[in-house]
DNA sequence: GAGTGGTCTAGACCACATC
DNA sequence: ATGTGGTCTAGACCACTCG
């Protein structure tokens, strides 16, 4: 295959590493490339554009993180295969989509109170009967005054600070374990579930109850991979779908 | 802060831009470098383990990759707070995960037929009326005796080419659009949703009639953007739940 | 103006695949 | 033996930030 020179321009502010990669990105798109064709070599590549065989790696780089090309030593470089079985659903918090849609949206503290660990609060935990007391914040979403999400959070409490108003402002659970604790939030692990919702959650999101719905647990590691925080999410089903793109469409 | 210096072997098999990665990470990791700090200058590191720049520019890159660290032109490069608001549900086609664990899985094809146009169709597919007929189809996923997703898929007839028992290897929307169609499957949307099911595919699955289920509507697309191929897929909500990992954890 | 990261070069040697 | 991509070097110039 040929790679036009002309579109290169060594002396523009857009480095040439970029220029090179969208050059090649685009033939692929193009299909003047094809799944299973290969790249010049790096060393062609460089001698036409006159360019150094470093750069050529950068923008080869930059397509092979992309996914749309992938090199074997000693073989080549090559045009990779669209993969549309990986579903990649991602969802800022579930709730960015509507904040970001410019929605009237706020959060709601129902209670915040200190409560007694339970044995099964300590097993989540992982703690022994030292620990007492835990935070317990049980808020809801809405939007546009519809109820959308309800959602139960646990933490242990270990700082005396009094619970604040100001926890509306980042009432994410990494956020309450952050002021609350002198836990250091490090990684957390979630699960998402269908089922369908009890009486108190229909009443609270004013929805019939037995109504679809997602159901999302999220336990927060400290550095350790102590569990230093622990929710329990319920989105309404008729309000909330995940959307996932996949494989070579232009996003520009 | 130090980063220690004799941790690092030239004469390795082992990169040394990936040694020098690992050592940076793991001093992340540990908290001896906490979110916020600043780290060394790429000339300060450099000069410590007699490399040169490139190479502490490359390990640098794989951290701002790992979204650990980021760089900022004329000031330094900093690590950064882990976040841990980004859900990402990954799913390899949602079945992966169970064929992994190695159980006696299997599709199973109910029918397979070509079908007129409707109206419906038609416009899903942005087709006029030259578009007469569309190959159907409806397939069972299965484990070990037990059935846990329905799905409807639909394409294009456009190839006068039979439907082969062999469909069943590769059962997968993209899979029959690449051998029934002339169309090259390029990108994919999905939509993941709850619902309760049908009567029918209650029948079908074997679970209650309204049992909450994950409903997973899929279009594929043709360079062009052109929708090629489209899919209903039904998940027994009691079978299937989406895990996500987040943050820094350790993988090793 | 000094220091930072961002880009680029023109080489070098290596491991690997292929013939 | 040849050619490929993978790593690494020792410089260079630039844009940017900050005092």
């Amino acid at each position: 295959m040929v790679i036009q020179a002309e579109t290169i321009d060594k002396s523009s502010v857009i480095p040439i590493y970029y220029q090179l990669f969208k050059l090649i990105e685009e033939q692929i798109r193009r299909g003047d490339l094809k799944p299973g064709e290969s790249l010049p070599t790096e060393h062609e590549i460089s001698l036409r554009f006159e360019i150094s065989r470093m750069t050529v790696r950068r923008a080869i780089a930059e397509l092979v993180s992309a996914g749309m090309v992938y090199a074997q030593q000693g073989r080549g470089t090559f045009v990779a295969t669209p993969k549309l079985d990986n579903i990649v659903f991602e969802l800022n918090d579930f709730n960015q989509e509507i904040k970001e849609r410019g929605l009237n949206c706020k959060n709601t503290l129902l209670e915040a109170k200190i409560i007694r660990a339970d044995k099964e609060l300590r097993e989540r935990f992982q703690v022994g009967e030292e620990s007492k007391r835990f935070l317990y914040f049980r808020t809801v979403f809405s939007a546009e005054d519809e109820r959308l999400s309800y959602e139960v959070k646990y933490t242990i409490y270990s700082k005396s600070r009094p619970i604040l108003e100001s926890e509306l402002k980042d009432p994410s659970l990494p956020g309450l374990i952050a002021t609350h604790t002198e836990y250091v939030p490090m990684s957390a692990k979630k699960v998402l579930q269908v089922a369908v919702c009890t009486e108190e959650e229909a009443a609270i999101l004013g929805i019939a109850p037995n109504s679809p719905v997602f159901l999302v647990e999220q336990t927060i590691y400290d550095p350790d991979l102590k569990p230093v925080g622990w929710s329990k999410a319920v989105y309404r089903g008729d309000r909330y779908k995940l959307t996932s793109y996949d494989g070579w469409y232009k996003k520009d």
